[in-house]
DNA sequence: TCTGGGGTCCTCTCTCAA
DNA sequence: TCTGTTGAGAGAGGACCC
């Protein structure tokens, strides 16, 4: 690293938050603190979100199942998380970035790119503005993050990571907090590191190179283009090959189309009763219509995911012809597709998910003579709706908008628990994640 | 020894129309 | 009218990321 004048092509910075679901609880309530912490969800089927490096010295890790972390170290302390809160925070990290650069592409709560080009001369080199940064979130938000300095996203996000602490058995060891990888050291940092290293090679990509002796990301460099075309794939092989030799021209991207709204959840107890998972859809829907709707996007395709207690996951879609954002109308199609399933469904399913894709912007959506969700009577045969269904959704588009409008409404200013599909009353024993409640399995205190 | 939730992207297959 | 080709779009599954 160099306090001095780096080149100018050092632009890409890559800030990640330390530990951040775990570091705010901490930091909300210090009797947490220096404790391994483990976020995520307590129940059986749970995962771990995010966790202290107190936990992780004993091996804890992001996304590793809650009984094996309790295995590992049974001293942790659970906590459920709060999803509004970390966003609140977020929300703020966002602001100091806008402080120095409008050029910022969020990739989680906790992390984003920022391309500062913009900003050098008004507040320095590069590596400047990722210590001001860095004292910024310590001062305002008494919270740690990590920052890598690079020419590119590739380069800027492993340097991160390198910049990071490290748990160890003994205790945490500080990390450097910024860490610049300039141009001429590229290869030198990169090729040592392990395949993994690289992003989209995940476990089973590491697999299928494991087996033709590739372990690091040099022996990707010099395994050859064609090479790695045929083993992953015309497109992954050539973008793999590419970041191996560190050449990455993904520019940081602000302000990047959403492109699908879903909800999913796993069950505390596989469900094998269409009828309950149809009501559960409905509700899915009804969460995904409002999410739509607050982003102002409509969208095609609806798709229903079911995984099934033995982990086999399936899919089934239906685009149709009208946009939608309506969660009825989003159920109903939802609902038609998990009537197609009926027969694997007695299997037991233990994951339901409800997604629409093919999104665009309400305006600019309207096909012409096809009203916004006004769908025709044989299109709504074609989703799949009885006849009274039919007749109760002859309410026509601007009626089903007036009506989602004022839904919206109500339940801003008294809730979202205040007005709900009439399907779903008197349901409580359908028992569905709730707003706020935790992202990471079912609890566990759950029938 | 169990595997969350919200996403994106890629590949393959099939169908349909030109 | 039939056959072959090609490209687009839809649907399904898989891998990956945080």
């Amino acid at each position: 690293m160099s306090a001095g004048s780096p080149p100018a092509e050092l632009h890409v910075l890559h800030v990640d938050m330390d530990a951040f679901f775990a570091a705010v609880e901490a930091l909300d309530d210090p009797s947490l603190a220096g404790k391994p912490l483990i976020v995520g969800g307590s129940g059986a089927r749970g995962v771990v979100a995010s966790c202290s490096y107190e936990a992780r010295a004993f091996g804890v890790r992001s996304a590793m199942p809650s009984v094996q972390a309790r295995r590992l170290c049974p001293a942790a302390i659970f906590v459920d998380g709060r999803h509004s809160r970390y966003q609140e925070l977020s929300t703020q990290l966002h602001a100091f970035f806008a402080d120095f650069t409008p050029v910022i592409e969020p990739i989680a709560l906790d992390e984003a790119y920022l391309d500062v080009r913009g900003a050098l001369r008004l507040f320095g080199s590069a590596v400047d503005i990722a210590w001001a940064i860095r004292r910024r979130v310590a001062e305002d938000l008494r919270l740690d993050c990590s920052v890598g300095v690079a020419r590119s996203k590739l380069i800027a996000k492993l340097a991160s990571r390198a910049a990071k602490p490290r748990a160890e058995r003994t205790g945490t060891l500080p990390g450097p907090g910024v860490f610049l990888v300039a141009p001429e050291d590229e290869i030198p940092f990169l090729h040592p590191l392990p395949a993994s290293a690289v992003p989209g090679v995940g476990p089973a990509t590491l697999e299928r190179l494991r087996r033709y002796g590739i372990s690091t990301v040099g022996d990707l460099a010099v395994a050859g283009r064609g090479s790695l075309e045929r083993l992953l794939g015309r497109s992954s092989g050539r973008q793999l090959h590419d970041l191996a030799w560190a050449r990455d021209e993904r520019p940081v991207v602000a302000d990047r189309p959403l492109k699908s709204v879903g909800h999913e959840e796993t069950f505390a107890h596989d469900d094998h009763d269409l009828a309950s998972l149809q009501l559960r859809a409905v509700r899915m829907a009804d969460s995904v219509g409002r999410r739509l709707r607050a982003a102002g996007v409509v969208g095609r395709t609806v798709t229903v995911k079911v995984r099934f207690g033995d982990f086999k996951t399936i899919t089934r879609s239906r685009t149709v012809p009208a946009p939608i954002s309506s969660g009825p109308v989003v159920a109903r199609v939802a609902n038609s597709l998990l009537g197609e399933l009926e027969a694997e469904i007695g299997r037991g399913v233990r994951l339901l998910g409800v997604t629409v894709s093919s999104l665009a912007g309400h305006e600019e959506s309207q096909p012409p003579g096809l009203p916004h969700e006004q769908l025709s009577f044989e299109q709504q045969l074609r989703v799949g709706v009885d006849e009274t269904a039919e007749k109760r959704s002859l309410v026509d588009s601007a009626e089903r908008e007036l009506l989602d409008d004022a839904i919206d409404r109500v339940r801003q200013r008294f809730g979202s628990s205040a007005v709900g599909p009439a399907s779903l009353v008197d349901r409580g024993r359908i028992d569905l994640k709730q707003e706020g409640e935790a992202h990471w399995g079912p609890s566990g205190r759950t029938s």
